[in-house]
RNA sequence: GCCGGGGUGGCGAAACCGGUAGACGCAGGGGACUUAAAAUCCCCCGGGAGCAAUCCCAUGCGGGUUCGAGUCCCGCCCCCGGCACCA
């Protein structure tokens, strides 16, 4: 490793250029620096390291998928804001892991594979090795030892390995259900990658189909993907995001007896308390039972509905909102509170996804059923009224608000709340109803009609139906399939492909067929970071004594555009091992946080707008360094920022200011420092030391800017005292000026290992003299330089002695006085 | 509509527990050095009035609490994100 001593001595003074030793050179000094981590497999942790951490550190970022463009700035953006944290808590003495990886499976990958002509198996490990030379030139801290892609067999074996555990204990099936159809991409979506009814990729409008599809039983999570929210430690954005998506209703299921049958229809409702105003029923057109209730006069109408809600997607049906369509069946039920009869009706504004697919309208208190109750001339009769209110005046439009029951029998009179649960109790005791909680998540569909994944490990045989493939046949490889382009059939391209899909049954020896659906891309990501520690060990999908080691994992930085995707089923993927017994904790990311985005000049950066950052030239120009320092200086990371070309000249000019102060290392001052100059060296420790770990680093960095302005104010010449432990607190954001510095000012080793990290000493922080603000009324009238401590009768001479404040206490009474030591003096004059 | 997060100079932003609003940086203006430019260094830089001392205005808008409010409370407006015919 090289140290000061290594390094030429300091050239002559090139009078034309500057003033002395040479200048700052970032290309040179990160070269260097990551040849020499390297060469030293800095960061790389051996398996025995692994096995018996002494103070680990799981430091966690979202790995990115691969494209062909390269890195681009919000990856590192998003990089560089972990790798400090990752950094920072190595300065603390953390053993830390800081794995990265590649997402290369998926429709984006295969997508452009098509539009290329290039076979994925040929174009991804090109993509994988221009990532990796970027990721390399950034410096982040990477374990490349550990690092995994999706797209191998050793990776996805396990992957295929997971779905056999979770549909061994029960949480993956085949169901038939509609799904959301991309004819775009030709393919099954999950709901959570259908955005406004669009594509999320592409943003065709999908399709609702009918095909059986592979389901992970998510639901059946929901409460508890809900509640551990309340303790993990996540950025809120994420947690409410997440919340919304669970979307939790308290409520009742109530059943409404079909006149003419032994059959109940079953509602779901919020709103038990208003029973009595349901005056109408309505189905999905989807509902089961929406043929059977339907009279044969009825029958060409509501056919003819049924065929046209059928045809839209599901953007068409959103247009439609407030435009309420549906037709009456014939048939009735009867109310099971006030036993009435009320017509059934069918209408697209009740979806089959949602509850029972089937609700009680109750016009007078929904706006929904109010307008359709409009638009078909039905009833509205009300049973809430508000506070005060004259109960029998017709509604001008539905009342949700808060009030008492009316018109609601021996309910008459009960405040909302309370309704709800006598009337769901008093129906339930007739088993008409039971208290119910519903959940707006869905089972993730987990399988695809596509090429580029992993293919799911089943095998379906005529006698014995899904059989799943033994584990020790896995990996079941991908073959190389020259046309793998989708199709509208409803099945992958490997349908296609014979001699691949047939087989044998693993249960009976009969002639079977592969599944040639492969598993979503989501699926691969749900579960990379408990591999990322194991990777490289073929036993098992990951060790179990490294797991315990270092997961759950303890910091996960990543952008919120995952919150409900990756976040969610990376959560789930956990539960589901924990209770299948293969980890022991439910939660596999102790703090996440989400960083903001990158704008450039006020807009979003985008390929068809033109103003995408190009990071290859810049750092070319300016070094991973003053890069890094940059995007962490722009705002709150946990904010984002607003890019803006010629902003990297202060970062940079710190930098090259930072190296000119250290580098004729001869020239530093030896001995005590400058008091002054000292006091603001522990305040600025104080400061970094307590921002840094909560990822302030905006602030951190004009905190290191003021402090460096402060060390060369008047163009002193620094102390070594004064500059040396400055270099750790750069250290994370600029580790190889960081590295280069350290070493010049005689340090072995890096400036990452041992205890670098400055003490903080309140003692020598403390100021001696203050500024005090002297107010009147509130408003500053002039302002004191005091001792610190000195007391308010001083303070108050010292304050009436100042002209401008005299000339307001002349002639006025002096009601009060408000002294906060060393800060202020407020006079009240009256 | 519901749930989050925001709104501070020309721009990105800072401001701890309610205590001098605008740290740090960009852009801009002026100056030094230079034949010149780049680089570097120094000074100025929220708005208004004034020769100046100084004064007034100013943290989205309107109220309130307080000796004192960017910060707390009430009511609005706007921007960003999540959910959304979800019963």
């Amino acid at each position: 490793m090289a140290n000061g001593k290594d390094t030429e001595a300091r050239p002559a003074r090139d009078a034309d250029d500057r003033e002395n030793g040479e200048r700052y050179d970032p290309s040179t000094v990160e070269a260097k620096w990551q040849a020499t981590w390297d060469r030293e497999g800095t960061n790389r942790f051996t398996d025995q390291e692994l096995r018996a951490p002494e103070n680990p550190f799981y430091n966690l970022m979202m790995f990115p998928y691969p494209s062909a463009e390269g890195l681009h700035v919000g990856n590192i953006y998003a990089f560089t804001g972990a790798d400090v944290h990752g950094r920072y808590q190595r300065l603390q003495g953390k053993q830390v892991f800081e794995p990265i990886g590649f997402d290369a499976f998926g429709i984006h990958s295969e997508n452009f594979a098509l539009k290329v002509g290039t076979h994925p198996m040929d174009l991804i490990p090109r993509n994988v090795a221009n990532f990796t030379r970027q990721l390399r030139r950034i410096g982040g801290m990477f374990d490349w030892d550990h690092t995994v892609d999706t797209t191998t067999p050793e990776y996805y074996r396990w992957t295929q390995w997971l779905f056999l555990q979770l549909f061994k204990g029960g949480l993956a099936e085949r169901k038939e259900a509609p799904v959301n159809w991309c004819p775009s991409c030709m393919t099954v979506l999950a709901n959570e990658q259908v955005v406004g009814g669009l594509c999320e990729r592409c943003d065709t409008p999908v399709e609702q189909r009918r095909i059986a599809q592979w389901f992970f039983r998510i639901s059946d999570f929901a409460e508890r993907l809900l509640t551990n929210l309340e303790h993990i430690d996540w950025s809120r954005t994420t947690r409410k995001a997440q919340e919304n998506w669970i979307g939790r209703s308290e409520g009742a299921v109530l059943r409404f007896p079909v006149e003419g049958t032994q059959e109940t229809l079953e509602v779901f409702t919020t709103r038990p308390d208003t029973v009595f105003g349901a005056s109408y029923m309505v189905l999905s057109p989807e509902h089961p039972l929406a043929d059977a209730v339907t009279t044969p006069e009825r029958r060409t109408e509501t056919e003819a509905y049924r065929e046209r809600a059928a045809k839209m997607d599901v953007v068409a049906r959103q247009k439609t909102e407030k435009d309420k369509t549906g037709a009456f069946t014939g048939g009735y039920c009867r109310n099971p509170a006030t036993g009435e009869r009320i017509p059934i009706w069918i209408a697209d504004y009740v979806l089959m996804e949602y509850g029972t697919g089937a609700i009680m309208a109750v016009p007078a208190h929904d706006e929904r059923d109010f307008e359709f109750a409009r638009k078909f001339d039905l009833p509205i009769p009300r049973v809430i009224a508000a506070e005060g209110e004259d109960a029998s005046t017709p509604l001008p439009e539905a009342y949700t608000g808060p009030g008492r029951l009316v018109n609601s029998g021996e309910f008459d009179g009960l405040e909302v709340e309370e309704g709800k649960r006598r009337i769901t109790s008093h129906l339930a005791e007739r088993g008409l109803a039971e208290a119910r909680v519903n959940y707006r998540l869905h089972d993730w569909c987990i399988s695809r009609q596509r090429y580029w994944g992993p293919p799911i490990p089943i095998v379906h045989c005529d006698a014995c139906g899904a059989v799943p493939v033994p584990e020790e046949e896995l990996p079941i490889i991908l073959p190389r399939v020259e046309d793998f382009k989708p199709d509208d059939s409803g099945v992958s391209p490997l349908a296609r492909v014979r001699e691949w899909y047939e087989t044998s049954c693993p249960s009976c020896g009969a002639a079977a067929r592969r599944e040639t659906d492969v598993s979503d891309t989501f699926l691969d990501s749900a579960w990379y970071f408990l591999r990322y520690p194991s990777a490289g060990q073929d036993e098992a999908a990951f060790d179990p004594e490294i797991t315990r080691n270092w997961l759950p994992v303890d910091c996960y930085i990543g952008g919120n555009e995952h919150a409900v995707l990756h976040l969610l089923y990376a959560r789930f993927i956990t539960m589901a091992l924990h209770d299948l017994g293969h980890v022991d904790f439910e939660e596999p990311f102790t703090q996440f946080r989400a960083h903001g985005l990158i704008v450039r000049e006020g807009a979003k950066m985008s390929k068809s707008k033109g103003n995408v950052i190009v990071p290859d030239p810049i750092i070319e120009d300016y070094g991973a360094d003053a890069f890094r320092l940059y995007l962490m200086f722009l705002g709150p990371f946990e904010e984002g920022g607003d890019y803006r070309d010629a902003g990297i000249q202060g970062p940079f000019g710190f930098l090259k200011r930072l190296w000119e102060t250290v580098v004729p290392v001869e020239d530093l001052t030896e001995g005590a420092p400058d008091p002054e100059v000292e006091r603001k060296l522990h305040q600025t420790i104080e400061q970094v030391s307590r921002q840094l770990p909560e990822l302030g680093y905006n602030t951190s960095i004009a905190a290191l800017m003021e402090y460096l302005n402060v060390v060369r104010s008047g163009g002193r010449q620094a102390a070594r005292a004064e500059i040396e432990p400055v270099i750790p607190m750069v250290a994370p954001f600029c580790p190889h000026i960081a590295e280069e510095l350290w070493a010049r000012l005689g340090h072995e080793g890096s400036v990452f290992d041992g205890r670098s990290w400055p003490d903080f000493d309140p003692a020598k922080a403390r100021e001696e003299t203050v500024t005090v603000a002297v107010q009147v009324n509130g408003k500053v009238r002039a302002t004191l330089e005091l001792p610190a401590g000195t007391p308010e009768e001083v303070v108050l001479e010292q304050a009436r002695a100042e002209p401008n404040v005299a000339r307001y206490l002349d002639g006025a009474e002096l009601r009060r006085v408000i002294h906060v030591p060393d800060r202020l003096l407020n006079l009240v004059v009256g």
